[in-house]
DNA sequence: CGATTTGTTGACTCTAATCAAGCGTAGTGG
DNA sequence: CCACTACGCTTGATTAGAGTCAACAAATCG
């Protein structure tokens, strides 16, 4: 009826960020295929610490060593839309322009290694090798915010079960899955509510196709539900 | 309750590609910056024909001449997201990849410039202007991705405002916008179903927001509406 | 240990989907 | 030129699924 639709603001609490002063030592940035070894210093984030904010000049390319992070953008309502969890060994922050588009928290006490990214451009000018791997960096995370698109378009059942799913495959665990977020978060990354998140999980482990053995840790019995789910 | 759902399985139609013969003309590429100028031939593509199919080898990068382009994914239930619509002047069907991760069909009768992927992925490696500019569009298509994201977050209404919004920023028309898509591709691009669509303009124009000139003849008279929901 | 955050469950509401019918325009062929 | 058809679009009635509001339980943290 066009009239201003009231709205739920949830309580977005910012946090202040509280970067721990780097400690001196360095470590390898780029190293999949090994050729290229440019040094970051390792930053520790505490728990919901701001790692970069949304319009922020965008001056380092990031790299989790330890803990988990997440990208978001927040409507001007309060909704959030958590865009992407990073995971150890994930690259984020790369950025076309000049400020970043989204804004990144760290969603557990966290290690993340920082690049120039100034120098990380400058290398790429003369270095063709190292300018493809920039490239691939953006063209994956093309792709993973395209399969994110295909989610949203999905019922809550089926997002949940992708989130499970990718969750599982990204999380190198051994049993089960360790999340290290929390259901305001999966709600907010899958475009949902915490309420359906839960009940969606309750009536997984009512048709043994999870188990929860704590709210975050959640062991998948049954696959092939899951993968059903999942096309 | 985890039973198998009955979808429905709206009937996709696979358009026979016609791939009528190319014109031995060629046409200047990348161009933007003026800096590079690589050759592709123009071809014509009929309304609704294939363009590249989803996991496809990806032999050749596109660039529209004339008309429209949808890039599109199916679920195997039939459903249909339409990533991008791509207009005159845009790029599409750049991949990391070896193969396409998405089909792409011409909106209507559409000329399209193409570019051996491997002429344009040799030459970046030489030159890295052009190395950053192919990095330039992915980039562009990543943040085009993520805003497509936080659309799918919103209301109906929310969401066909943006939709009217975007094809105002893009069809350079003077005057009303003259889509060139149905409501079934904006449904799809909105995550929607065509009766909201439809109704969801009907409100607007109820409202004096937009006129329905004609069902792809919109014309926007109240912009500061669109605008507010668009926030 | 109490306090606070985080997660679950229930009752109810509301938005958009579904199902179904009808309208308008464009294209076809007599 | 006018039926006739086909398709795209609109509109209405009803339903289903997720959101909202509220209470409570469980986990975590000082």
């Amino acid at each position: 009826m066009l009239q201003t639709q009231t709205v739920q603001v949830r309580q977005i609490v910012v946090p202040r960020e509280t970067r721990k002063s780097p400690p001196p030592t360095t470590t390898s940035f780029l190293g999949q295929t090994g050729s290229f070894e440019l040094n970051g210093m390792p930053m520790p984030f505490d728990r919901n610490a701001e790692i970069f904010g949304e319009d922020e000049p965008s001056e380092y390319v990031y790299k989790v060593i330890k803990g988990a992070v997440r990208t978001y953008k927040v409507l001007n309502d309060g909704r959030r839309q958590i865009n992407a969890f990073f995971l150890p060994g994930d690259v984020f922050g790369l950025e076309l322009g000049k400020d970043h588009r989204c804004s990144a928290e760290a969603i557990v006490d966290s290690s993340v290694l920082l690049v120039r990214r100034t120098v990380l451009f400058a290398s790429a000018e003369r270095n063709s090798e190292l300018a493809r791997q920039l490239w691939s960096i953006t063209a994956r995370e093309l792709n993973r915010a395209q399969d994110h698109t295909m989610l949203l378009i999905k019922s809550a059942q089926e997002r949940v079960a992708a989130f499970l799913l990718e969750m599982s495959r990204r999380l190198s665990g051994e049993g089960a899955l360790e999340l290290p977020m929390s259901r305001q978060d999966i709600a907010d990354y899958l475009g949902l509510t915490i309420e359906t998140v839960s009940r969606t999980l309750t009536q997984f482990q009512g048709t043994a196709t999870i188990e929860l053995l704590a709210s975050r840790r959640i062991a998948l019995r049954d696959r092939s539900v899951l993968n059903r789910l999942n096309a």
